[in-house]
RNA sequence: GGGCGGUUAGCUCAGUGGUAGAGCACCGGCUUUACACGCCGGCUGUCACAGGUUCGAAUCCUGUACCGCCCA
């Protein structure tokens, strides 16, 4: 047995420290301040790419709040964190907050009463009032920014004790905040350097908008939401056209039917008269026109809808929009260009009716105006329609035309695909999500939104001579300066009083989508481009645990900046884990008003029992919220704790593990170490926990009965050498096996006997099982097996027999008649002692036969 | 409308071609010197439905229903 090996088997009952009455209670205060004592979980950056496995942690929101939802997915990476580091990887596992945009400015506003006004000069003496006031005060943005800053790190703490409670093994020196120094150095720098390669882009075009936000909203940000609303049918001269939008019909450019529809061919290529406003407009055919839709014919607008974008594209239509970011409808001078008409007073008269409305106010009114001029051939009908949406908003989305930054995607698509199938994910079908989406983008990612806390765009613009800002000719940070932001610092030339001057400067105004700076998360934990050192060691990183919402959002903008910054894969794998649902099987959620405080649950439940409900939840599987579960798991620590005790308490004398039941039993924990260690490197950590646990709970409730009077010397020294070898190597193996699971009582338990802690031990193999024995044949295996069989067979029924008898165990049993095959009449002699004292029988009685049969004989009557 | 996943005991879930399983719940028994947060037993099924392939289907194929999610 090589000195290793014999180490982690092994027994030294010198070492040995057994608690009176072992408990749970405690245990996650006793561990925390330990392990962060000696850096179990301390990143050791002397150790090459090969020895490194490396994970991506999702950054929790820090302004919201975590729930039972986010304890359930990061307990599966730590559980494949843990495994890694035992298997003698060096575990990368930082942990980032992510704290820009939009929940924490709102949380801001709320908690201090403030509202950011971008106009304001920084006041250094500023304090927010004890009690928020009732009138929101206005402050600079570099004010509001230090507020961002000051609760978000209030939060963190929170955060920060929740996940050591819970037992995550990430390394807390490397913590990083999406809106800190280094994350945003990253962003600004990775931004530059797509501008550089011009794959960044500024461009005035149609953008999705929230009116109440007042910004752009990129594709990934949108939903869907099912909307009352009404069609309406409307003259257009000749043709009747249908729209749920009338109040649009002033920004009307054109319409449009498909192609191939014979009720408007004829029309294709002239020109039709618009109600109310007489504006002329052509009809035009394309394919995205539905026949089926409407009266098959629509208006298209500048701009109610995506699809009013593209044809107006691909039509070459000219612009006439109406909307305004605040969601109100324009001013509009009737007969100049491009509102001509052919009566533009009576245009007039109608428009000054709607304008400065808002869409729902400017629709009633139109649809009065057309009832009264005629033009609506027909009452509303009342539908109900999927309507777009910010996914934090509450008012449908309007089409602005204003000048945003984009990142280049759409040309990407083929290779987009290529890498999310070069990608690893757990469970498969999950790239099916992925290739939906990819296939599914419709434009370029926006990336600019018109927010305050939040990375800015390291880009300033010249003022020219006449006061026009020239946003052609955007003037960048130098790499080395960054971060920077353009609100306050100078571009390189000109100095601070010019700005907002005549032949001066002026900062870009807007901040990056949050997903711009978390799409790069890889890159900021490993220390691009500034520690080359650490980053040749991380990267590509080997693991992304993450939702399956954000498919689209942070593992997609994720592989799209690795593809073009790095030309690989952010990771090698990425697990994705599920929902968590409540007893009506609907998600958890907090606007559902049915979440759970994490905290409050893991004080109740002990932090193993809520890891171990959550380890059975499989990579992609939606998994009920059960405390049930969560006190099975805390009863399999008990267990952990009493079990061990026994195995330990009377451990010698240590022998050779020569007797077969111990050889069996033995060789079976090989096996199961085979099939748990592929299930772990196959990221199937719940098959790891239910094998291990079976075999754990017949470990104690078989074997444990079997050897109990040999382990206490009634069968001679050799019998209890060999049984304490068995129980104390098994113990060390399950203990390692459950040491991911169940992290704070394998620790408690490993603590009373060994040295160091068990979540930087090995994980076991079947190899230091197997080195236990000595005699591997295959004539010895086939015999331990089948003795260590027929043993438990005979405690089955025995058991059974006196369970329906109703006797108590201490009632001995006179004698149990046992007739089998040969060889099992031949291994009785090597089992009948153990099962003799597991059983309290007196005699056997053993003879061949068939068929099988075993039989109590009578009971002894109690002295 | 397109796609993905699911439907197995009262509940939560394993089970990829060979006699339907586990835990919990329930019922009965047991103070047994590791554990009553325990132990020993017992009961529990039209494997959603309908066809098909096969000697044999919970498992493979086709379709349907319902639940959940993603996309439009």
């Amino acid at each position: 047995m090589p000195d290793a090996t014999r180490t982690l088997l092994g027994f030294d009952p010198a070492r040995l420290k057994l608690p009176e009455k072992p408990a749970l209670e405690g245990l996650e205060s006793k561990w925390m301040p330990r392990w962060e004592e000696s850096g179990v979980y301390r990143f050791d950056r002397t150790r090459s790419r090969a020895d490194v496995y490396a994970i991506d942690t999702p950054p929790p929101t820090v302004s919201g709040s975590l729930h039972v939802g986010h304890v359930f997915s990061f307990t599966h990476t730590d559980l494949v964190a843990r495994f890694h580091r035992m298997r003698g990887r060096m575990v990368f596992y930082p942990m980032g907050w992510d704290d820009n945009g939009l929940p924490t400015e709102r949380r801001v506003q709320n908690y201090y009463g403030v509202r950011c006004d971008p106009s304001l000069p920084y006041d250094p003496s500023f304090a927010p009032p004890q009690q928020p006031p009732k009138q929101p005060i206005s402050i600079s943005r570099p004010n509001f920014i230090e507020l961002c800053a000051r609760l978000t790190v209030e939060d963190e703490k929170a955060f920060e004790h929740l996940w050591k409670y819970l037992g995550l093994s990430v390394d807390w020196s490397m913590t990083y905040a999406t809106i800190g120094k280094r994350a945003q150095r990253v962003s600004q720098l990775a931004f530059r350097r797509l501008l550089e390669r011009k794959l960044a882009y500024q461009v005035e075009a149609p953008t999705l908008w929230d009116v109440d936000f007042k910004t752009a909203v990129a594709q990934a940000e949108l939903e869907d939401r099912e909307v009352p609303g009404a069609y309406y049918r409307i003259r257009f001269e000749r043709v009747e056209i249908e729209t749920t939008r009338p109040e649009l019909i002033a920004a009307c450019v054109a319409l449009v039917a498909h192609p191939d529809d014979e009720r408007y061919k004829p029309l294709f290529g002239k020109e039709v008269t618009t109600p109310l406003f007489g504006v002329r407009v052509p009809v035009k055919a394309h394919a995205l026109a539905d026949p089926e839709k409407g009266s098959g014919i629509a208006m298209i607008c500048t701009f109610g809808d995506i699809t009013d974008v593209t044809w107006w594209r691909e039509l070459g239509l000219p612009v006439r929009a109406i909307v305004q970011p605040d969601g109100t409808l324009r001013e509009v001078t009737w007969g100049e260009p491009p509102w001509q008409s052919v009566d533009p007073d009576r245009a007039q008269r109608f428009y000054n009716d709607i304008a400065r409305l808002a869409a729902p106010k400017a629709r009633q009114k139109i649809v009065e105006q057309l009832r009264g001029s005629g033009d609506l051939v027909a009452e509303p009908r009342p539908i109900t329609h999927a309507v777009k949406f910010y996914e934090k908003g509450d008012r449908p989305l309007e089409i602005i035309t204003s000048r945003q930054w984009f990142i280049k995607t759409i040309e990407f698509r083929d290779a987009l695909l290529m890498r999310g199938r070069e990608l690893k994910w757990h469970p498969e079908y999950m790239e099916a999500r992925y290739e939906n989406w990819v296939n599914g983008l419709n434009g370029d990612w926006c990336i600019s939104r018109q927010r305050f806390f939040g990375v800015p765009f390291p880009v300033w613009y010249p003022i020219s001579d006449v006061g026009r800002i020239e946003y052609e000719r955007p003037i960048a940070a130098r790499p080395e300066r960054l971060p920077i932001d353009p609100s306050t610092d100078a571009p390189p030339g000109y100095r601070a009083e010019q700005r907002g001057q005549t032949g001066g400067f002026i900062g870009d105004p807007d901040v990056m989508d949050t997903w711009a700076t978390s799409s790069l998360s890889p890159q900021i934990v490993c220390g691009w481009p500034d520690d080359a050192d650490l980053f040749a060691r991380t990267f590509p990183m080997d693991l992304r645990p993450q939702a399956h919402d954000i498919i689209r959002t942070w593992l997609f903008s994720t592989v799209l900046r690795s593809h073009l910054e790095h030309d690989s894969l952010p990771w090698s794998h990425a697990a994705i884990s599920g929902w968590i649902l409540d007893p009506d099987r609907k998600k958890m959620s907090k606007s559902k008003g049915n979440v759970v405080t994490p905290l409050a649950l893991l004080e109740e439940h002990g932090s193993d029992g809520v890891r171990y409900w959550a380890a059975s939840g499989r990579p992609g599987s939606d998994t009920a919220f059960d405390t049930n579960q969560m006190r099975v798991g805390r009863r399999l620590a008990i267990k952990l704790l009493n079990a061990s005790k026994f195995a330990l308490a009377a451990a010698e004398p240590q022998g050779t593990i020569s007797i077969p039941v111990d050889r069996a039993l033995m060789r079976s924990l090989a096996d199961l170490v085979d099939e748990v260690t592929s299930a772990f490197e196959a990221y199937d950590y719940a098959r790891v926990l239910q094998r291990t646990e079976t075999f754990f709970w017949r470990f104690c409730d078989d074997y444990l009965e079997l050897v109990k009077g040999r382990r206490y010397g009634d069968q001679g020294g050799e019998g209890a050498g060999s049984a304490n070898a068995a129980l104390v190597s098994a113990l060390s193996a399950l203990l390692r096996l459950f040491a991911p699971f169940l992290p704070f009582v394998t620790e408690e338990v490993w603590s009373w006997w060994r040295d160091g802690s068990i979540h930087t031990a090995p994980w076991p193999t079947s190899d230091e099982l197997r080195s236990t024995i000595a005699d591997h044949s295959e004539p010895t295996r086939e015999l331990d097996r089948r003795a260590y069989e027929l043993a438990t067979h005979v405690l089955f029924e025995v058991r059974k027999q006196r369970s329906e008898a109703k006797q108590p165990l201490k009632v001995p049993i006179t004698k149990v008649i046992v007739k089998a095959h040969d060889t099992a009449v031949g291994l009785m002699p090597v089992v009948e002692d153990d099962l003799r004292s597991a059983l309290r029988v007196k005699a056997f009685d053993v003879s061949v036969g068939d068929p099988q049969e075993i039989t109590v004989q009578g009971y002894e009557p109690l002295a």
